[in-house]
Order: C-alpha cells, then structure tokens, then sequence
DNA sequence: ACAGTTCCTTTCTACGGCGAACGAACTATT
DNA sequence: AATAGTTCGTTCGCCGTAGAAAGGAACTGT
C-alpha cells in the first residue's frame, strides 16, 4: 500500500471529486433536479448552486424550465447532455480499423473504417479528429480494442493485426491526442460493455465467454475488469481439461476443439455443403431433425458447461454470459447448458446470452474511455 | 457506479484520510521523520504539525529523539508504535476456538484457546476483551476466521463448525464489541496474509493454493481479495479436470482424489505403516528411492500443475503460492511443478511456497481487521 | 563566532463547505 | 382572491482547513 506522492486532499482535487460525482449522477439519472443532486451525491444545496451553473455554462447540463409540483416550487428540471461527453472507439482488425464516435449513452455520432496503410498511431491520431470534428474539445477519451493481450497500452501476442511486438500504441496516441487512452482486449472491452449496459447491469461480477475463432472470456469483478498479472486474464481456451486435446502454437488445447471453426467443421461433415456463417445456430437446427447432429449438440454443450464450471469454481462469477458463436445457442440449448452448470458449479451460476451482439465493444470503449476521463489526470501522466 | 450518499468531500472526511494517510505512511515506514512524511503523504509541513502532535499525543507515534544530520537541523525521529493498534484474531475450529491478540506488527501479544461451548458469539465477545485487557482500547478490529464459505458476516457451509445454517456471526460480534469485525473463509485470509506479509507482498495479483483435507485457493487480484458473487472464488477443488472423477456431498471431484487426504491413503499402501503426519512431505521422501512413489508424486504434480494452469487460464495470477500440504514439496518438486505449469499456463506463472505457514492466517486477520478499521464507520454501519 | 543548511513551527491569508436565512414558485384552503 | 402552507433554489456569513511564507531551532563546516 504506497501513499500517493500527491496530497491527498488537496483543494482542487476535492473541487474535481465534487465535479465528477455531480456528472455521474446526472450521467446516470438522465433528467433531476437540483434537488435530486442533493439526495444523490450527498452534496449540500448551497455547494451544488455554483457548481451546476458551471455545468450548465458548460453544456453539461441542460435547464429545460419548471417540470411537475406536488404541493411546491416544482424542481427545475436538468438535463443530461449526452453529448457533452464524447468518446472514440477504436477497433484493431486485421486489415482495417474501425472507428466510432459516440457519446455517452453509446448514440454512434460518425462511423469510419479504414483500411490499413502505414503506422497505426498515424492512422489513428487522423482519423480521430477528423470524425469528432466540431466536437473534439469534447473527446473525453479514447478506447482502442485489439485481439490479443494488452498490458498498459502496449498490445502482445496478435499476431493477426501484425501487432506481435509490444508496441505503446496508447501512450502514442495519448500523447498526440491529449486525451486519455486505455487499450484493451476486446474481450474485455465486451464484458465492460455488457457490464455497463448489457446483460450484466444489474450485477457486479460477471464473466463473458467469447467463442469466436478462439475462446476467450472476459471477466468483471467487483465491478471492474480484471486482466490479471499479465494481461491474461480469460485465456480460457488454454484450460486443460481433456488431456488429450492438444493446443499449438497460440492456440489453446480446448479452444483447438470447442471453438466456433472447430465446429464448424464438424458441422459440414454433418450437413455436407458450404461452411455455414453460423455454425452454433446451423448446428442447433440440425439438432432438431438429426440425431448425429442432436448428440454432438449435447457434446459441445457438455464441453462448454466444463469450462464455465472452470471459471466458476475460480472466480465465482455468479453470471456468465454467452457471446459469440454461444450466443446463438437457442433457448433450449442455453436451458440445458444452465443445468449442467448447475450440477456442476460450487455456487449459484446463471448462464444467459449476452444481449449487445456487436455494439458490446463498443459500449465497454466508452464505459472505458469515460471512466479513463474520470481518473482524470491520473491517466495522462505517466507513473513515475 | 451508484453515487455515494453521504458527501464525498466532508469536512470530517477528509480530516480522516490525512490521519490514516499519516498512519498508514508510518506504519509501512515504522521509523521516520516529519521532513519523510511530508514527502511520503504530499501534506504539507504545516498540516502536519498538528497532525503529527495529536497521533505523539495518542500514542500512535513515538518521539525518539534527534537523529543524525547532514549539515542542517537534525529530524526528530518518530517511531510509529504498532502497539498502539491491536487487533483481534478469531479462529473457528471444529472443536475449538482459538483467539489472539496482535499488534499491528503481527506480534502476538495475547492468545488463548477455548473449547467451544455454548454460543460463539457470548464466546467470542467474552474473550476478547479478556485477552485484550488494558489494551482494548486500542482495539481496531476483529477478524474471524471460518472454514467454508462466509458471505457479508455470515458463515455458510461450515459442517465441521456446526454453523451450517447461515449466521450473523460477524454482524453480532461487531454489534456487541464496537468495532469492525471481518468474517471470512481461512484460505481467504491465508492469501491477505501472505501479500501483506509473506511470498506476495511484492506483488499485486496471486493465488495461494491450499491443500489440506480439501483444495482451496484465495485470490488476490489487483491488492485485494475478491470473493465472487457468491463468495465461493477458489473453490478450485470442484474443478472438472477429469470426468472420471466424483466428487460427493460437498466434496468435489478434483479434491477428492488429490486433497492430502486422498494423497495420505495412497503414501500409507506405499510404504505401509501409520498414516504419515505429512503425507507429502513423506512422499517426497519416499519417491527418493522407491521407484513407485516417484512415478506417482509425479501424478500429484501432474494433476496440481493442471490446476494451477487453469487458474492461470481464468485469472492470470502471476504468481502462485503453494500453501498447506503443498508447500511440503521440496525444492525440486517445486521445480518440477514450476516446469509443468510453465509448459501449459498461456501467460508466465511463477510458483513458489508460501512463507508464513500457520502465520498466514493471522497475518490476514491483522490486514483485513486494520483496513476494515480504516474504511471506518462503512463498516461499522450496516448499509441501508 | 559566523554563515549555511535543513528541519520544524507559527502566523497569516484565502477559499470552500455548510448551516441558516431568504426569496421564489406553486398548491390547497377559506 | 387572499392567505397559509409547502417545497425548491439561492445568497449570506461563519468556520475550518490548506497552503504560502516567515520565523525559530538545531546542527555542520569554516
């Protein structure tokens, strides 16, 4: 435990504190009055006064006059304006990047992809701006999503992005763009999506199994994602639990039999013709007519329900979400998944289908870059 | 992120966090000057002086005297007195509790064990302030011990206590004493002993891995203890690393067959005779020379490798720490099991014994009472 | 002895949090 | 329609604390 080097309580710091909690606040209530703010942050009303004038000079906050009474001066209703608070979403794909700009309920205001020329912090540190345009004074920060492990911006082992030395492409961009930049698995980034506002809003601890080429899991405890150690946190597609699957090179032994291309494959062998775009979902209804395809269903769920009891009997997830190729398991196919989690989990285990499909990575960049934002100062500096 | 709803910034809060800043700073520090706090906590000198003056005056810090100079003044040594914060220590066993007095040191100043009859709450409460005697006011906290699972003060699937029903022990214990008291699973606080004092103190992330008449494991991520969201993290003996194995009533499948019991039944067909103290110890002593034994404290080490990597897998500890009956393995079974690990972890894993031994617990106990006492009155208070 | 240096304390000022009083806006009542 | 009652929001002023700067204290080196 090392004290901050920084006074704890300095003057400015505790004006930032009240600014911020003040923003959350509204951020999350949406409409409120003053009298609200009051209720949530604790706040006295004589100290909120000033501080939401500055917010509403600010864009902050939007006065939209008087709203109901009951028995009173009614409250005069503010607004929370989304759009003061701008994040970039980055998206590292093999050939090209994808970058969104929303705000802060995840509205996409600009939309661009490009293909990948050149250096990636280029790149990036253009497109950007350009997107936020009129906007940028209120970029708050900027998540970039990669395949692969990521320790404190510098992005390791993806290989398909060409990315397979460590590189401090956060810390580039940081420094170009001024504003702060976290840099993240986008497995990770799924799980703070679906924590933020998915199918785990309502919980403080959650994993999120991706199966995609690989699997991977995202995991979110007390409230935060946790990489572990090395950035490795949810490599679960490297659990040995059959001694004879094997992996090779950068491919995990159950990921290497249980993943959605190795599915797949089995899947065409089953239904002989061209490699569906879905296999999970081709799979589930060939299961309905075919036996064959019945029992192998019952295979790889039993496969899938060993690995969420791996994760659950480490950490304790509570809620464990299907993305990916697992979310296009059916009702009964998740119903029979959950009992077999359930016959083999230490603790209560619900096992549900993520909801936010393709917007995940994107709601866990801004949750990212807006709670980077809120760390304020922390970020931008380096640690000494 | 729910705003808290008292107010961020009060005026008696953050008088507060200077004081535990302060001593916080001291007690990592133990002997130090004003001009080494001033540097250490970014308070200024004049905030300090007073500070400091009311903590001499407490009893918290001692004045030792000038010490050495380098050409100017010499700084006023001050001694931070670990007598000056005790804490309390409770072990529930299944016949017995144990109770001990510490200071914040870890320096055991009182301890005594007492049959359990009767309520443990009337037990625990009548005990400690015995033990304690004229130190009790300098009484910080209470940290209790329990096998199972504890959830928020209460004790759950503890059968060898007899609290097999759920019980505010914690809660009541708090209640009748006054002070901030923390229940929580042994192996829990074998893992916060550690990295406060142990194999662990140097790093942020770690899972100690325990093996006795069950497999049990306690994560520390991020510095802190996470339980899941049922308290149930590290309940790795239930893992499901080989369908053959079966678990039963409360006892899981992976723990059935590589738990030092279940290890002490096949050292005894080895080499038969009584059942050996330290069963591991003792075959790592056989394996020396019977050919047998080394062929299966290899399988041990198969199947405890399997298990580390797939905590590895999920969480990504960095460093594991073998406690309990594993930590009876000698240097070269380590190296054994750190090779072993090191071929199937997808992310580097260091594995190494713990330290502390039968301390563990109570190192944890003293880390966990001291920072409840230091979260203050949200302890104290059950939430709303 | 004297300057130089470093450490600690005291003094002073300014600013922010919060309590209390005040003004504003509306409902219910007579 | 006037008045009382209620709830909101703002202004005022006190108090306490942070921080700057100056002053005193204790020691080293010349």
């Amino acid at each position: 435990m090392v004290t901050p080097p920084t006074s704890p309580v300095s003057r400015e710091r505790s004006k930032e504190i009240k600014r911020s909690s003040v923003i959350s606040a509204a951020r999350s209530a949406r409409v409120l009055s003053r009298a609200e703010l009051t209720e949530l942050t604790g706040l006295s009303p004589a100290t909120l006064t000033p501080l939401v004038r500055d917010l509403v000079a600010e864009g902050y906050l939007i006065e939209r006059g008087p709203g109901a009474s009951r028995a009173g001066r009614p409250r005069a209703i503010l607004e929370f304006n989304p759009r003061a608070e701008l994040v970039a979403a980055v998206a590292l794909e093999p050939a090209r990047i994808s970058c969104e700009i929303a705000d802060s309920d995840g509205a996409v205001i600009a939309h661009r992809t490009v293909r990948r020329t050149g250096d990636i912090v280029d790149l990036i540190c253009a497109a950007v701006p350009e997107l936020a345009g009129d906007g940028l004074p209120a970029l708050r920060g900027v998540a970039i999503a990669a395949p692969g492990v990521s320790t404190g911006g510098a992005v390791r082992l993806a290989p398909s992005v060409g990315l397979v030395q460590a590189q401090p492409v956060g810390e580039s961009v940081q420094r170009r763009l001024g504003v702060p930049v976290v840099v993240d698995n986008d497995v990770n980034l799924m799980a703070a999506g679906e924590h933020a506002a998915g199918a785990g809003a309502d919980v403080a601890d959650l994993l999120l199994l991706h199966v995609g080429d690989g699997i991977g899991a995202g995991l979110v405890l007390d409230g935060q994602v946790r990489r572990g150690a090395g950035g490795a946190a949810g490599e679960v597609g490297f659990l040995p639990l059959d001694p004879a699957d094997q992996g090779h090179d950068g491919v995990g032994p159950f990921e290497a039999r249980w993943s959605e291309s190795a599915i797949a494959e089995r899947v065409v062998a089953l239904a002989p013709g061209r490699r569906p775009a879905a296999p999970v979902r081709a799979l589930v209804e060939l299961a309905a007519a075919d036996e064959r395809a019945d029992a192998y269903l019952a295979e790889v769920l039993v496969a899938w329900a060993r690995l969420v009891v791996s994760c659950a009997c480490v950490v304790d997830p509570g809620r464990v979400l299907l993305s990916g190729a697992a979310a296009d398991l059916d009702d009964a196919a998740v119903a029979r998944l959950q009992a077999l989690v359930s016959l083999g989990a230490p603790s209560p285990t619900e096992v549900r289908r993520a909801v936010l499909g393709d917007q995940a990575v994107l709601h866990g960049a801004i949750s990212f870059a807006l709670s980077a934002a809120a760390s304020g100062l922390s970020t931008l500096l380096p640690a000494p």
